[in-house]
DNA sequence: GGTTATGTTATTTC
DNA sequence: AGAAATAACATAAC
């Protein structure tokens, strides 16, 4: 369930609970000190990518949701529940996500600018580090989240569409101004599903994830599992430029 | 039973 | 040493 736009929705979902006390932490994630939870101001909830933090006074619990994390806010489901926080006005539960706990500031863990949704972004910043793998499929820098943390699978197939740009390129091949506009795009893109999340439209905005058809062309998408990581990439061989290198 | 999937991390390999 | 590939983990749906 993760990508960083539904992260920071589901931020919002959980706000009213900021300023409310624990009654009760429970759960099986290893590492969480519930005992101590007690009785812990909920100071404020943040993002950082797709991870969820809850921030109390002296500490930080850190949820990632992975690939299978599900959760419930004021009701229960029927598995095995990983960390459950009950509060006076109600509760959040959480299951098959990572829970960690942060003993550090957090602003000593986490480099904000790196965030594509945070305000503090830095999209030179990011070009930079892109350019320092030059060597990369497009498609897998995309989705380092130490580089574009927030953007998953969905968001990356969409981004490189919209820009026309081939997912077998390699990074160091694409001119700096479209790599520039790609990261612009990711920013564009990510703040346009938080909009869909908070709008509650119906019905799917992707363009090329997990669609059959392309709307430029209207040839069938390829649909692949490209490099190392092997994360599924959508895309048209006809409007999505392919830049490698000259081999002469 | 096998495959797939909005993901990360620890471990191994080069 | 450090980058890159591989394995591992988690879970429901088709």
């Amino acid at each position: 369930m993760p990508e960083g736009p539904q992260m920071v929705f589901l931020k919002e979902q959980l706000e009213p609970f900021i300023g409310q006390v624990v009654l009760k932490a429970t759960g099986s994630a290893k590492n969480i000190p519930y005992a101590s939870m007690q009785n812990q101001v909920l100071t404020s909830i943040k993002t950082f990518g797709k991870e969820l933090l809850f921030c109390f006074p002296d500490f930080t619990i850190r949820i990632h949701l992975m690939l299978f994390g599900k959760y419930a806010i004021n009701e229960e489901l029927n598995r095995v529940l990983r960390l459950g926080l009950a509060f006076e006005g109600g509760s959040i539960n959480f299951y098959a996500c990572d829970c960690r706990f942060i003993s550090e500031p957090l602003n000593q863990v986490y480099d904000w600018s790196t965030d594509v949704l945070h305000p503090s972004f830095d999209p030179d910043k990011a070009l930079a580090k892109l350019y320092r793998k030059p060597k990369k499929l497009i498609c897998e820098a995309l989705l380092d989240q130490d580089i574009l943390a927030g953007v998953g699978n969905g968001i990356k197939n969409d981004v490189l569409f919209r820009m026309q740009i081939h997912p077998e390129s390699l990074v160091g091949e694409i001119p700096e101004a479209a790599l520039q506009k790609l990261v612009q795009a990711c920013v564009k893109l990510s703040t346009e599903y938080l909009d869909w999340k908070r709008e509650g439209t119906a019905g799917n905005h992707w363009q090329a994830y997990k669609q059959p058809t392309c709307p430029r062309d209207y040839i069938p998408f390829r649909k692949q599992k490209i490099g190392p990581s092997g994360r599924t990439s959508y895309f048209c061989d006809k409007c999505q430029q392919l830049y490698l290198p000259d081999t002469i």
